[in-house]
DNA sequence: TCGTTGATCGGAGGC
DNA sequence: CGATCAACGA
């Protein structure tokens, strides 16, 4: 009680603890969905509450890492909803992610029940611009049942429209451009208007080539699905009208990850009075390699001068050491709004730096430690992650981590929607959805294999194109058939009567029966079984197909049409594979974000690897720093940086030096522990037999 | 149509 | 060094 007044002479909030040391485990870590403030999560502290309450104008919530952001949202919207009568449908969340969008939904609804939640709208940006399109399609140019082409689809696509034999780093630099054009807004027709080299020429005169076609196969790429929306609310004053007065109140999570078109797509929907809370933090941009724009932050104030700024820096996740570091880290960098976090945990053990002779020796170490941590400090695996720069950098720690006999778990690996034999069954199902999605077409015409061969699909392709008329159509000709070779015509007569046994099928039966009749009919699953031959694979892969089956039959049970089914699968990223259980996680630092966990790794911390080498040349070292931020504040209790003085690259071994991030750390809290490889070694055979004597008793004993 | 060879390249990955 | 992918031959 004596902390309470204490804090509330303050003015700050009570204390609420989570995750103190030795403590139970709170928070996000390793799956649990719990808010920052477990213990008494209907306690705002004073800013937390202030950016609940103030609703009359423009928001914007600077949230610092740990700072209970998902928390004030969803507080928010019950304080609209409860106190302020906004209509629940009237009031529209939006993420970057769908994972983040699926938590904030299910934490809302724990907090309102279900009937308001469920007439919320919680999404991504794009889930809301295909919303949007869905309804809006005849003013966008499409029509019902449009085809979302994914990346994959798209990229080649562009590489069929570039000159033939198009190297792949040249096609990359024209997805770029034309990525960018799009990002900008811009059509076509203004891209062309706008090229100033013969470089944006090219990739504007091939913009235009791709969003012919696409208009051919009635289909948008991700990148539509915002331009499109933002180019109807921008001209069209109706339709802006019309989408303003459905939506009373909107909430941005992760504003620092905008880009361009989806700040603007913000602004049309807010309009002038602004009602709206963007909730982010610019230290923890780390995606403008891939669009985003952290100038949007400053953009905003602009933009609408009545906007209000309310900065949290209350962290409820480290120890103070640990933002101490932080802290230092991110001085480093350039601030619009310096914030500085500020925690009521304990000091915690010093941050150590372990100097390794290698990156092998390095994984020794992380894991050893690891396995130190659950036998003797009753650590729990699923406490513990190894973040890095790279994906190449997990090799060496998978390895060590095995031979320790330390359980682990690689997250973001690839992920389910991109295994070839979903994408596969996907494309079925567009095609039947929308028979003139030609992507869909060429991907499933062939698999199974029916020997229809590249030099038939050409032909057919130049026969449509006389034509004007769609592959699937072409197909189904017996003029078109005619002018093909005998064997070719007949394995397309066959699969067109497929499709048409399916379509009239799909009439019918929901999607997920539908989904099975494909499988069946198409010979897909059969020639699956037949044709893999490691039957580990063999079975890993039937059961992603199983695993389909059963996502649309849950879907089907929200209600959803197998028609608009086909379209919002192609957003979603991946499905959640089985749960990891317990295990320590190994991940890239940007896959960190968002995450917490008692004990944090960050390995390969050396100039060249983190920061990367090709931002130091370029002098991009704020994002670098931003990233080496994002890793130290996922850390709870204790934080272990690691480096190793070679690098084996690309077969030839190089010195490191220790990263220069190292250095902007407070010297004092860090503790530096040399090289001592036959040490760790013994260790890690320790442990592992330590392992191996534990299981043996498991079994003895039955 | 499919399997093999040889050249290439090496950053993160949401929707 | 090793994975990946395009071009090639059977």
């Amino acid at each position: 009680m004596a902390n309470l007044e204490k804090a509330r002479r303050y003015g700050r909030d009570a204390i609420v603890k989570c995750g103190t040391v030795g403590g139970p485990s709170a928070g996000r870590t390793a799956g649990g969905v719990a808010p920052p403030n477990a213990l008494s999560p209907h306690v705002l502290n004073p800013q937390q509450q202030a950016a609940v309450d103030y609703c009359e104008g423009p928001l914007l919530v600077l949230a610092g890492a740990g700072s209970g952001k998902t928390h004030v949202i969803t507080s928010k919207i019950a304080h609209l909803i409860r106190r302020r009568g906004f209509a629940a449908g009237k009031i529209a969340a939006i993420t970057f992610t769908n994972k983040a969008a699926r938590e904030m939904r299910e934490r809302v609804a724990r907090q309102l029940g279900g009937e308001d939640a469920a007439a919320l709208t919680v999404c991504t940006f794009h889930a809301l611009g295909l919303k949007f399109l869905q309804v809006e399609h005849a003013r966008a140019g499409l029509r019902r049942g449009f085809s979302v082409l994914d990346a994959d689809d798209a990229a080649a696509l562009i590489k069929e429209l570039a000159p033939a034999g198009s190297k792949p780093d040249a096609l990359a630099g024209l997805r770029q451009l034309i990525g960018r054009a799009k990002n900008a807004g811009l059509s076509p027709e203004e891209a062309l208007a706008a090229a100033a080299s013969p470089r944006e020429l090219e990739a504007a005169t091939i913009y235009a080539a791709y969003q012919r076609r696409l208009a051919a196969f009635n289909a948008v790429d991700f990148d539509d699905l915002i331009r499109l929306p933002l180019r109807l609310l921008e001209e069209d004053d109706a339709c802006r009208a019309a989408w303003r007065a459905r939506l009373d109140y909107l909430l941005v999570d992760e504003y620092q990850d905008t880009n361009d078109a989806q700040y603007r797509l913000l602004k049309a929907l807010a309009g002038a009075h602004g009602r709206f809370t963007c909730v982010g933090d610019d230290d923890q941009s780390i995606y403008a390699w891939r669009g985003a724009n952290p100038e949007n932050l400053a953009q905003l104030g602009r933009d609408f001068p009545q906007l209000k700024v309310i900065k949290l820096e209350q962290n409820y996740r480290c120890g103070k050491r640990i933002l101490r570091a932080a802290n230092a880290l991110i001085a480093n960098n350039p601030h619009l709004h310096a914030k500085r976090l500020w925690s009521e945990h304990p000091e915690g053990a010093p941050i150590r730096v372990l100097e390794c002779k290698d990156a092998e020796h390095e994984a020794e170490r992380v894991a050893a430690i690891a396995a130190t941590l659950v036998e003797k400090h009753k650590a729990r695996w699923h406490d513990i992650a190894v973040l890095y720069r790279g994906n190449f950098q997990a090799r060496p720690l998978e390895k060590a981590l095995r031979l320790a006999r330390v359980p682990y778990h690689l997250t973001g690996a690839l992920s389910f929607l991109d295994r070839a034999e979903v994408k596969d069954v996907l494309a079925y199902l567009r095609l039947l959805v929308n028979p003139s999605d030609d992507a869909a077409f060429l991907r499933v015409v062939n698999a199974p294999k029916r020997e229809i061969g590249a030099t038939t699909l050409e032909k057919l392709g130049q026969l449509a194109q006389s034509r004007h008329v769609t592959l699937l159509e072409a197909a189904q000709s017996d003029a078109v058939l005619r002018q093909l070779a005998p064997r070719p015509a007949a394995a397309l007569a066959q699969f067109t009567a497929l499709i048409d046994e399916l379509h009239s099928a799909a009439v019918h039966e929901d999607a997920a029966a539908l989904v099975e009749r494909v499988l069946a009919r198409s010979g897909y699953a059969a020639q699956l079984a037949a044709s893999v031959a490691d039957p580990e694979q063999r079975e890993r892969r039937l059961a992603n197909l199983r695993e389909l089956v059963d996502w649309f039959r849950a879907m089907q049970r929200g209600g959803a049409r197998a028609g608009d089914l086909a379209a919002q699968l192609a957003l979603l990223g991946h499905v959640d594979r089985d749960d990891p259980g317990d295990a320590v996680r190994l991940m890239t630092l940007h896959a960190a974000k968002g995450l917490e966990f008692r004990f944090v790794f960050i390995v390969g911390c050396e100039d060249g690897t983190l920061p990367h080498e090709g931002a130091i040349d370029e002098g991009r070292l704020d994002e670098e720093r931003r990233l080496m931020y994002v890793g130290i504040t996922r850390a709870k209790e204790q934080l272990t940086l690691s480096w190793s003085a070679r690098t084996k690259k690309y077969g030839e071994i190089l010195a490191n030096r220790p990263s220069r991030f190292l250095h902007e750390l407070p010297q004092e809290d860090l503790h530096w522990q040399g090289r001592d490889p036959e040490a760790d070694k013994a260790a890690v055979r320790e442990t592992a037999q330590s392992h191996m004597a534990r299981i043996a008793a498991l079994l003895a004993g039955g």
